[in-house]
DNA sequence: GCTAAAAGCTATTGATCGTAGCCAAGCGTG
DNA sequence: CACGCTTGGCTACGATCAATAGCTTTTAGC
C-alpha cells in the first residue's frame, strides 16, 4: 500500500475545494477520503475531527478572503474602496461557498483563536474602508456593522438563489454600493 | 399503546419548536420521535422525510414571519414601517431561529409552491415599505434588495454571535435602519 | 358490531462518524 | 547496511441516524 503523501495542509485545502464543489450539501469524511484516493478512518492521522476539519476550512477560508481584500483595495480609497471591498466579498462568497459557509458558521474559542485573529483582519479591511470617508468616531462601530450586514446579507442571498432572476443582480449589488456610498458621504465630517 | 394523536400540523409545529430550541444544531427525526413520546419510524406516517419536515418548517416560519410583519406595519408608513418591518425580522431570527434557517435554507420548486406564495407575501411587506418613500419604479426592485440584504444580514450575523459584544447591538440596529431611511428619503421623487 | 384505514410498533438496511488495533513504508542511527 | 521506530495507511467494529418493510392495535364509519 502505497503512501498518498498527505499533510494536515493538503487535507485541509482538499477538504474546502470539495466542500465548495459539493455546497450546499454538507462536506463527509467518506467523501473527502475518497477525493484523496484513500479510505475514511486514514483521515483521522491527519484530522481529528469532522468538527476540526471544518474549523480547518475556516481558517483557511478567512485568511483567503482577508487576502482577497487587502489585496484588492490596495491604493483605493472612498467609494472605489467600498466597491472593491463588496466585490471581493460577494465573488468569494459565489467562488467558495464551502469555505465561507465554514466560517460564518463557527465562533472562535477566545481572541487567541487563530480564526479570530483572522475574521479580525477582514474586519481591519471594512475599517479602512471607513477611514476614506472620515466619519465620527461615534459612528464607526456602527457602519462597520451595517458594512459588514449589507455585503454578507447580499451575498448570501444572492448565493441560495433567494433573488428571483428577472433583474440583474450585478446592476442591483451596484446600486446597493452606491447607495452605502452615498449614506457615508452624507455622514462626513459632520 | 395508546395513541399519540398526532397530525401532519402538529408534527409540524413541534418540529419547529423543537429546531429553534436546539439551533443551530440540525433536527433530527429520532430527537423529534422522543419529544413526542413516539418511536422514530412512527413519523414516517405523518410525514415523508426529513427534508419534507423541513420543507414544512420552512412553510410555517414563512407564513409566521408575513404574518407578524403584517400586523406590526398596520398603519404605518415611511420610517416607522421600515423601523417595524426591520424589528420584525430581527426579533423572528432571534427567537425562532430553527424556522429561519429552513426557509433560508430551501429554494421553492417553482411559482406554484406554497412556500414560494409564503415568501412572496413578506416581500410584499418589504415592498409596501417602500411605497411610503415614493420612489421612481426602476428603483423598486434594487431598494427591496437592498432592504432583504441589510436586514437578512444584520440578524443572521447578530444571531450567530458575528457582532462583538463591546458595543450596543440594538443601538447598532437602530442607526442602521436610520440610515437607510436617510438614504430613500434621499432617493424620492428625484 | 364489523370492517378497514390509520397509527403505532419492532426489525432491518445502508450511510456516516469515530475508535481500536494491525501492518507496511520509510526515515534515522549505529 | 541493518535494525528499529515513527508514520500513515488499512480492516474491523460500535454507535447513531434516516428510511423501509411488515406486523398489530386502535379507532372511526357504516
Amino acid at each position: 500500500m502505497p503512501r498518498a503523501g498527505l499533510a494536515p495542509a493538503a487535507v485541509t485545502l482538499a477538504a474546502a475545494d470539495l466542500a465548495d464543489e459539493i455546497s450546499p450539501a454538507p462536506l463527509s469524511m467518506s467523501l473527502l477520503a475518497e477525493r484523496l484516493g484513500v479510505k475514511g478512518p486514514s483521515l483521522y492521522k491527519h484530522v481529528d475531527s469532522l468538527a476540526d476539519l471544518t474549523r480547518r476550512i475556516a481558517l483557511l477560508g478567512a485568511t483567503e478572503l482577508g487576502d482577497a481584500l487587502r489585496e484588492a483595495m490596495q491604493g483605493l480609497a472612498g467609494g472605489d474602496a467600498l466597491a472593491a471591498a463588496a466585490q471581493v466579498v460577494r465573488t468569494f462568497v459565489k467562488e467558495h461557498p464551502g469555505r465561507y459557509a465554514a466560517t460564518v458558521g463557527i465562533t472562535p474559542t477566545g481572541p487567541e483563536d487563530p480564526l479570530a485573529i483572522a475574521l479580525e483582519r477582514t474586519l481591519g479591511s471594512f475599517a479602512a474602508v471607513l477611514r476614506g470617508y472620515h466619519l465620527a468616531p461615534e459612528h464607526e462601530i456602527h457602519a462597520i456593522r451595517l458594512l459588514r450586514s449589507v455585503v454578507h446579507g447580499f451575498a448570501t442571498l444572492e448565493a441560495s438563489n433567494g433573488f428571483q432572476m428577472d433583474t440583474d443582480v450585478d446592476e442591483s449589488f451596484a446600486w446597493t454600493v452606491a447607495f452605502v456610498d452615498r449614506g457615508l458621504r452624507g455622514l462626513s465630517d459632520e
